[in-house]
DNA sequence: CGCTTTTGACCTGCGC
DNA sequence: GCGCAGGTCAAAAGCG
């Protein structure tokens, strides 16, 4: 309907080992829910783009095996130049998406 | 002063 | 039809 939409907007997901939860790609994220899912028995973090033409989306996940390991999943595209400076190579990989 | 973060409530879709 | 699960938004408080 008006939400559903149709989910026309890629999902990338990527298993990183860290002790951080958000990775700074370059963006600046607004975190604006938290829920806890049963697949996992930790919380998920929704992180948003805080820009105005900026609907991205990030969902941040805790592996329940590795507590290090965190699910870092990018919804959407970035229509928008990142505030920082495009360095990293990931960028580029988001880039050719 | 502006922005971000946090928790609860509310909504929608699906299964039984 | 109701319950469950997942997702999103809103209001208030704290920090820079």
């Amino acid at each position: 309907m008006k939400m559903r939409r149709k989910m026309r907007e890629p999902r990338f997901c990527f298993q990183t080992r860290s002790d951080v939860d958000v990775l700074d790609d370059g963006y600046k994220w607004r975190k604006y829910g938290q829920k806890v899912v049963k697949n996992s028995l930790h919380p998920r973090s929704y992180y948003r783009c805080t820009h105005n033409n900026c609907r991205v989306k990030k969902r941040v996940e805790r592996l329940s095996e590795d507590c290090r390991m965190v699910i870092t999943t990018y919804e959407g595209r970035h229509t928008h130049s990142p505030s920082e400076p495009q360095n990293s190579s990931e960028h580029e990989y988001f880039n050719s998406f």
